[in-house]
DNA sequence: TGTACATCAGTGAACGCGCGTTCACTGATGTAC
DNA sequence: TGTACATCAGTGAACGCGCGTTCACTGATGTAC
């Protein structure tokens, strides 16, 4: 890479850090101005137009970066499944992982999950689904070799994320005992979720 | 009540009407500005003082009514339910109107649940409580009555009530067929974690 | 009931401020020969 | 390798704009007698 390529990435990953940490203290991306962004970052704001057509720009990049975090973890907690075997614990402790890496990319994850652009909403909305999904297929894998017939899978995996999510945005702002309070609740909710399909479908 | 008083909370309505019309328009109540709330509710912008403190004061205001309208069906839930016998059915139908009664209402407290202002969301985090407790007592006096000890009902309400609200969030824009589709598929969320919590106070 | 004064919800004008965006520029880096 | 020109990331100054907030005001409503 070039010398100046390499300067200009420096000064990219500088706005976009810069606007991760805003998201810190209690502000949401639509909050954010522009000038606030690039002054923190340590440029001239008209520097700003050289990286990111316009904030709007900026948080699709941010948000791609946290669902690409996101789904390494993701990749991370499949090998620690088949390794360790127990889904539900080694889900959501890795996702406490991510939590814990990186509390501003899942910040802006949670706020413009209800934000205020639809491109954000549907961005997020597709890495939920991500998640969803590899629950989904773990489940759906794991009943058939246990010789049952797979349940309602889908219905279940979408509670499981949704409860997930909720968890993590109360454990945010949480220290580490409440946090670790958090995981536990959620791994018994997850647990009874999954107990009910199974007794439900032994049922018919 | 004088002319003068009347008048006055005319005014206070139309400011609070005009907030809330506003949050539709997929703004979050930190994006609204003073000018445009006040141009909207019809007054001269320096009037909105007379009302209220800033923005933020009006804010905890819409919240508290909002809390106010959500107990109000909450309270005819639980009478239906004394009725109809159903308690998943009743609390999900009942919450699905406060929904369209409501819609801007339920935008505010679903979007400041994770929004700027720390008091907002401790206002909501109650107004949240209010709803679990209902389920909680309701669950526990149920499976008393049906000679079962009670289960851990605390950890299955939570559940539930984050489930129905995720559920809310996305049913919000939806149309009606879709919003029914939506209800539909937490009651069944919710009955199976309501039918493992028994399994597994069964088994032990 | 009529009058004189007090109250106070709503106002128009003005303020200083931070914002996003544009412009013509600078000077280090890159490229061609 | 050295030179001459091209590129382009970053800049400082300036713009018009909407914002929140203040001020002294107006005139309808309320009150005391």
């Amino acid at each position: 890479m070039s010398i100046r390529q390499a300067q200009k990435n420096k000064t990219r990953r500088a706005i976009m850090d810069s606007a991760l940490g805003q998201l810190e203290q209690n502000k949401s991306f639509s909050n954010l101005s522009l000038r606030e962004v690039t002054r923190e970052a340590g440029i001239a704001a008209n520097s700003f137009y050289r990286h990111f057509d316009n904030m709007n720009d900026l948080g699709l990049a941010l948000v791609e970066e946290a669902g690409l975090s996101l789904r390494q973890i993701l990749r991370k907690a499949r090998e620690r499944i088949s390794k360790e075997g127990s889904a539900i614990d080694t889900s959501i402790d890795t996702f406490m992982e991510f939590l814990m890496s990186y509390p501003n990319h899942f910040r802006l994850l949670l706020k413009e999950q209800v934000g205020n652009s639809a491109e954000f909403r549907e961005a997020i909305h597709t890495e939920f689904n991500h998640f969803k999904d590899e629950l989904n297929d773990y489940m759906a894998e794991r009943e058939t070799e246990n010789g049952r017939k797979p349940f309602e899978t889908e219905l279940i995996s979408e509670a499981m994320v949704t409860l997930t999510f909720a968890m993590g945005s109360r454990a945010l702002d949480s220290n580490k005992a409440q946090q670790k309070s958090y995981a536990e609740r959620t791994k018994q909710q997850l647990r009874l979720l999954l107990l009910g399909a199974i007794a439900s479908q032994q049922r018919t």
